[in-house]
DNA sequence: ATCTACCTACCTACTAGTAGATAGGGAATC
DNA sequence: GATTCCCTATCTACTAGTAGGTAGGTAGAT
């Protein structure tokens, strides 16, 4: 089974500790004694530990876009499913959280690149929601606040679902107006 | 100025550090030098970290559900209200996470103690609130998806305003059914 | 005399990060 | 066709600092 390159991989398990126990929880060793490596070579890749965070942070966020699609690539309606769809299977195929959320409650903590690469992923999705939301006849105004109670309301469902063990709940909580 | 006891330091120094940036941002060492005392004597009241975590996240429990009165003190969309000022004030007042919010994102990575206290939060928050709705005439079922959705919906409001440094987002989102 | 709340001094394991060596591959030069 | 040279990806070996945790001691209060 050809095995995908050495940036990948690292990547790929620097995301997922990540996305279990956030920014502090993936080391240069773990990821380098996953692969086979020295933690060293993994310096060569990635100079510091900020750079491997804002790689990750910006891959997730490029491959969380791509897999939407453009915001008018079908009606309003089907477009919102289609977002609330792309949290479910973060959530219930990877069994992870959201790498953006996760990073997003750290961060007051995370060093800047970090944190800027994560701002961009919800200054994106905002913007990706808002123009749906458009699309279906609200202002700018309102249809960003409603971009922002729909991915609030996904977010926290994730880790509300992962902390009480009940991953039903998810799909209850994003099938339901909150307040 | 009458100093709190060294047990209350050690919490509210070590609830400040988890509350930005979670379960590996705050250290025996930290905390002993805000105090002015030696690692060591944290752990003279604190036999472990995981002890440490488990009481910040008890306590914060107390706390929070304290704060909220019975869900029967006033009529229920009062209670909601209520509900949702008591995260504006972690939010705002504190500047900060909701603890069990962080930790709930962190939960597969955290030791046993720390998770089952985390969940507890939950758990009681989710109690509290479904009985606010149940009071307002909805069956169990639907109050406590009613329940998990207020509580998903404040949770990523918090991670949302602060992730895009906007404050105001909180109240507009709180203020907002989302899907 | 015992208990409380600290101390010193230490341990082992892990952290990110650096310097310098090396093995192998490809391309330009002689 | 062999030699030289550089590039890639890795290694070994190291630094300085931090992590949680422990053993044993001590000054002062009850």
């Amino acid at each position: 089974m050809a095995q995908p390159d050495t940036v990948t991989r690292i990547l790929d398990i620097a995301e997922r500790m990540a996305r279990q126990g956030g920014y502090n929880s993936f080391s240069f060793r773990d990821i380098a004694g996953e692969i086979g490596i020295k933690a060293a070579s993994v310096h060569y890749h990635f100079a510091n530990k900020e750079a491997l965070g804002a790689a990750i942070a910006e891959r997730y966020t490029e491959n969380f876009l791509a897999a939407l699609g453009g915001p008018e690539d079908a009606v309003p309606d089907e477009m919102i499913q289609r977002y609330v769809a792309a949290y479910r299977s973060a959530l219930l195929d990877d069994g992870l959280m959201c790498l953006c959320g996760m990073f997003g409650a750290e961060i007051s903590d995370l060093p800047a690149l970090v944190a800027a690469k994560t701002r961009m992923f919800f200054e994106r999705n905002m913007d990706w929601l808002s123009s749906v939301y458009v699309a279906k006849g609200l202002d700018a105004a309102n249809a960003r606040v409603k971009a922002g109670a729909l991915i609030a309301q996904l977010e926290g469902a994730m880790i509300l679902a992962r902390s009480l063990g009940d991953m039903a709940l998810f799909d209850q909580i994003s099938a339901t107006p909150a307040p």
